[in-house]
DNA sequence: TTATATACTGGTAACAATTCCTATTTGATA
DNA sequence: TATCAAATAGGAATTGTTACCAGTATATAA
């Protein structure tokens, strides 16, 4: 008998996974934590964490480290993140033209499975002086 | 009479920011306090943290975030970043023209002072199959 | 269907990185 | 030098995240 090693699909997952996909900003697990419980009042908040962890690794969600807390995001493509130094809110960008250059232009010195393209600055909104 | 508020030249940042200067590791900030503290044995934890923010927010040093901890890089322009996701080693890439292609292409709803890019994948020592 | 193995869960404790607090010290000005 | 705000040490508190474990629920096969 063949031992039962595939993941599965638990509501919790999914409520994930769907929430994820309905907004276009970059939650914090804290944050998936809260909607969520809204449908799942009964869900913790490890589960959360890991379910996100679970995906990421997965390659099913992107995982982006802003200001020493994690973010999410249910667009995994190599898009651009903008961080608002003035308001905080993270823009997409998505120009896979600057992903390819970064990956083309690398050298030889390291092999890269992706790569992640931070920039700060300020957004239209917060553009000063 | 003038209050005094310009920032003071403490023997404190000025250790912390000689080791940064002396190393081409991307030490945490624990890691900075160890070195700092074998000169400076009273300098406290706290004390490293606020002079690293500052400095950062000055745009002196660097500050990265790699899995979930921050780093941090006396080299202040534009070069990249490489995460061996077998060894963890940091390498650096300095390749001026990425960061120029990344900054020329974003579009005009962001504004950028600086981008971060850090790639994942493998280094040459960890190259696998 | 029902039975079964086991992946996943909720709850909570533990952890590690960072920030905050307060009395004390120190560096730049006058 | 005397002054005094800025910076400090030390430690407690906070925050984001992971680990643990006993109980639950999902996917597979009979």
């Amino acid at each position: 008998m063949i031992p039962n090693s595939s993941p599965r699909n638990t509501v919790q997952k999914i409520k994930i996974i769907e929430y994820l996909n309905s907004v276009k900003t970059h939650p914090t697990a804290e944050q998936v934590y809260n909607a969520v419980k809204k449908e799942l009042p009964s869900i913790s908040l490890g589960t959360v964490y890991r379910n996100l962890k679970l995906l990421a690794d997965q390659g099913k969600i992107l995982k982006l480290e802003i200001n020493n807390e994690s973010r999410f995001d249910a667009t995994t493509c190599n898009h651009q993140h903008c961080v608002c130094s003035t308001c905080g809110n993270i823009i997409d960008i998505d120009n896979q033209d600057i992903s390819d250059y970064a990956l083309r232009n690398i050298g030889n010195d390291f092999i890269p499975d992706c790569v992640t393209i931070i920039y700060r600055g300020h957004c239209r909104n917060c553009k000063q002086l």
